[in-house]
DNA sequence: GAAAACCGACCCACTGGTCGGGAAATTCCT
DNA sequence: AGGAATTTCCCGACCAGTGGGTCGGTTTTC
C-alpha cells in the first residue's frame, strides 16, 4: 500500500468513525485500530487528530465544488443544473456517509487556522447555488424569490437528510433528490390554494 | 432561588454553553462556572452530566409536542397547522438555540436507557406532521405525495436552519417560517415549467 | 435540629501526543 | 548484481494534562 493510499485510508476510516461514534468521543487508537495500525503510525501521516479533520472537511467540500464546475459548461438550465447539485448532495450520502456528518457537526471543532480557508470554499459553494437560482429567477423559470433563502431551504432539505437516510433503502439517492426538487420547484399545494393571497403576508 | 428553578437554570446554562461549545468539549466545571456555583453542587441536582444532556432533549421535545396539542382543537386547515408547525420550530431557534442543537447533534451522546422514551416523543413528533400532511392530501389541499417523504423535507427546511439563523437577524422567525412555508407549498417555479412532464420521473 | 444546598480538595481513568528504536523498502555506490 | 547507507514506515512503552465524578464536611434554610 502506498503512501497517499494509506493516508486515504486513515481519512476514510477515521470518518466512518466519527460519523458512528462522533468526532471527541472517537479516540486515535480506535482510528488506528480500524485502520489495523499502532497508534503513534497515525501521526507519521498526520501531525494531529484535528488535521484529519482537516482533511475530511477539505475532501468533502472539494467533491462538491469539482462535481458542479465538470458540470457547469454543459449548459443546462439553471433548474436542472439545481436539481443536479442537489443529486450531488444526496449522493454523497451513499458514499461519504462519514465526511457529511463531520463536514456539518463538527466544523467548530476545526483548529482556527483551518477554519478560514474551510469557510471560505463553503460559502463559494453557498455562492453558487444562489447564483444559479439568481439566474433562473433571471430566466423567468423561477418566481421573483429572495436566492439566498432560496438556497438555504434547498441546502435544508438536502443536507438535513444525513440525519434519516441509509444507503441500503428503497429510495436511490437520486431518486429522492427527485421528489425533494419537485417539492421544491412545483411545490405541494394544489388549486385547492389560492397563491396570490397566500403569498403576502404571514397571518398573526 | 427556589430548587427546580435552579435546576432549570442549570439546564438552560448547559444548553447555551453545548451550543457554543460542544457537548464533550464543555466540561462540568465550565457549566458549574456559568451557572456561579461549584461543580459538586450539580451533582446535587442531576446524577450525571448525561442527565443534564437528557433533561435539556426532553425540555426540547416537550416544548414542540405541548404546543402542537395546544393547537388542534383548533379547527384549522392542514396547510395552517402545517406552517404553523414550521413556525414553532423556527421560533424554538430564536428562544432555545442550545437545546435546539442539543437535540439534532448530541442524540447519540445520550445513555442507552434515555434514548429509546426521547425516539418515541421524537417519532411521535414526526408521525404528527406526517398525518397532517397526509389529511391535507385527503382533503385536497396538496398534491398526491408521500407524507413521510413530505414531511422530511418539511423538516429538512427548518430544521436546517438551526446552522445558519441568528436571532438577532433581519428575519423574525415566524416571517422565515412563512416564506419557507411558501416555497414549500406554491413552489418556486413559474408557468414556464411544464409539470405535467416534469413531475414524472428523474432524468438520467 | 434536621434537611437541603453548597464546596475545597482529591481521585483516577482516559487520551492526545511523544520517545527511542526496530523492520522494510529505496537509493546509492562500486 | 550485491551490499551498504538512508529514508520511509512502523511500534511498545511512556508521559502529562484533563475532566467526570466522589468525599467529608460546612453553611444556609425552614
Amino acid at each position: 500500500m502506498s503512501s497517499t493510499e494509506r493516508r486515504q485510508q486513515i481519512v476514510s476510516r477515521a470518518a466512518g468513525l466519527f460519523d458512528k461514534t462522533g468526532y471527541s468521543s472517537t479516540t486515535m487508537d480506535d482510528i488506528a485500530k480500524e485502520v489495523g495500525v499502532a497508534k503513534p503510525t497515525l501521526y507519521h501521516y498526520f501531525p494531529s487528530k484535528d488535521d484529519i479533520l482537516h482533511a475530511i472537511h477539505e475532501e468533502f467540500i472539494d467533491l462538491l465544488i469539482d462535481r458542479h464546475e465538470a458540470r457547469s459548461e454543459t449548459g443546462l438550465r439553471a433548474e436542472q443544473l439545481l436539481l443536479e447539485v442537489m443529486a450531488d448532495i444526496l449522493e454523497l450520502m451513499e458514499t461519504h456517509r462519514g465526511h457529511v456528518r463531520v463536514f456539518f457537526e463538527h466544523h467548530r471543532e476545526l483548529p482556527a487556522e483551518a477554519r478560514g480557508p474551510i469557510k471560505a470554499k463553503r460559502d463559494r459553494y453557498e455562492r453558487i447555488v444562489e447564483d444559479l437560482i439568481a439566474a433562473g429567477v433571471e430566466s423567468g423559470v423561477f418566481r421573483q424569490a429572495d436566492p439566498h433563502l432560496a438556497a438555504l431551504a434547498t441546502f435544508g432539505m438536502c443536507n438535513w437528510a444525513y440525519q434519516w437516510y441509509r444507503p441500503g433503502g428503497a429510495l436511490r439517492s437520486r431518486e429522492l433528490a427527485y421528489q425533494f426538487w419537485n417539492y421544491l420547484v412545483y411545490g405541494l399545494g394544489t388549486d385547492q390554494l389560492t397563491p396570490a393571497t397566500a403569498r403576502a403576508v404571514p397571518p398573526a
